[in-house]
DNA sequence: AGTACGCCCTGGCCGC
DNA sequence: TGCGGCCAGGGCGTAC
């Protein structure tokens, strides 16, 4: 059962998910774990990884780690450590240890993180790509289908440069003055709020709601926003991040929590995967257009 | 330096 | 029904 239901890409809406611990997948329609279901998946990694320690590390797909000379050097790193704390930094997933070092994985697209334990075990498929092995009970699966994921070890002071990200829109020092620094490049708004090393965290379907919500156009160069625009994006974005979160994500397929509860934030969607159907504020068909080879999706009466 | 674009990879979908 | 070709896209490398 569980097998099927790890690679069938639309299960029956009324199956019962709750035995799935962490489950992320989507092929059917593209989704990308954006902050909010990263966030929600480390809220419940959490609850389930602090205290463990790392027994073995199996790395079946040599690619998916990356920034390492060899995946022994990741396996040495890992070996008989334990898990002090879960973190997210934009749209990855922090590891710390009892050493000076931090496992790092981002999910890419279709990653997953799946805690099988012989009470819910998981099978292991082709897309299991690394099986952490805990010391007491227990494993941890990153299973990716696509592999753009990845998976490194760093160190803990040279994390932050190592990622090289901008400023977490949710956090305190993401202030409007910070925001309008942001917005001074000739770049198009959308490819710039993608960018993660102006802002951490923002994919395809929230820079969408949130430049729909602050009624600007996808197109229009960052730098041209007036006052009022950058403060109105500023708002926007933490509106649609927070409500993300507290939504538990947008479930597309079988996207669940540690609880296997679905996260609803889907139903929230203004405008993401929308075009073709009359806009929520004026009634005007949402367009669809390509930016920088991404789907973008705007309405063209509400956002100038 | 800043920006643009192709590539990686797979399953799903469309058209013939 | 079967199969080839195209599509999705986060992040990185390369080109301009």
């Amino acid at each position: 059962m569980a097998v099927r239901l790890l690679t069938m890409t639309r299960p029956p809406k009324d199956m019962h998910l709750a035995f799935f611990i962490l489950h992320f997948s989507f092929p059917a329609e593209v989704l990308m774990p954006e902050l909010p279901e990263v966030e929600t998946i480390k809220r419940g990694l959490e609850k389930q990884a602090v205290g463990k320690t790392f027994a073995k590390v199996d790395i079946r797909l040599a690619r998916v780690v990356r920034q390492h000379k060899s995946i022994h050097e990741v396996k040495e790193r890992l070996q008989a450590r334990t898990i002090t704390g879960v973190k997210r930094r934009g749209k990855f997933i922090l590891f710390c240890l009892d050493s000076s070092d931090v496992l790092v994985l981002h999910l890419g697209m279709t990653g997953q993180l799946l805690f099988s334990t012989p009470k819910r075990p998981f099978d292991i498929d082709k897309y299991t790509h690394v099986i952490f092995h805990f010391a007491d009970v227990g494993n941890l699966f990153f299973r990716d289908v696509r592999q753009f994921g990845q998976v490194f070890v760093a160190d803990r002071d040279k994390l932050e440069t190592e990622l090289g990200l901008g400023p977490e829109p949710l956090s305190p020092e993401f202030t409007e003055e910070v925001m309008r620094c942001v917005l001074n490049h000739t770049t198009k708004i959308k490819p710039l709020l993608l960018d993660q090393t102006k802002i951490a965290g923002i994919g395809n379907i929230y820079s969408d709601e949130a430049l729909h919500r602050a009624r600007i156009h996808p197109l229009r160069p960052a730098s041209s926003l007036t006052k009022k625009e950058a403060t109105q994006l500023y708002t926007a974005i933490q509106e649609v991040l927070n409500e993300g979160i507290r939504f538990r994500g947008t479930s597309v397929d079988s996207f669940t929590d540690s609880l296997g509860r679905k996260g609803t934030m889907q139903h929230r969607h203004r405008i993401y995967r929308k075009d073709g159907t009359p806009c929520c504020k004026c009634g005007a068909t949402i367009q669809r257009i390509k930016i920088a080879g991404r789907s973008s999706y705007f309405c063209p009466k509400c956002q100038k």
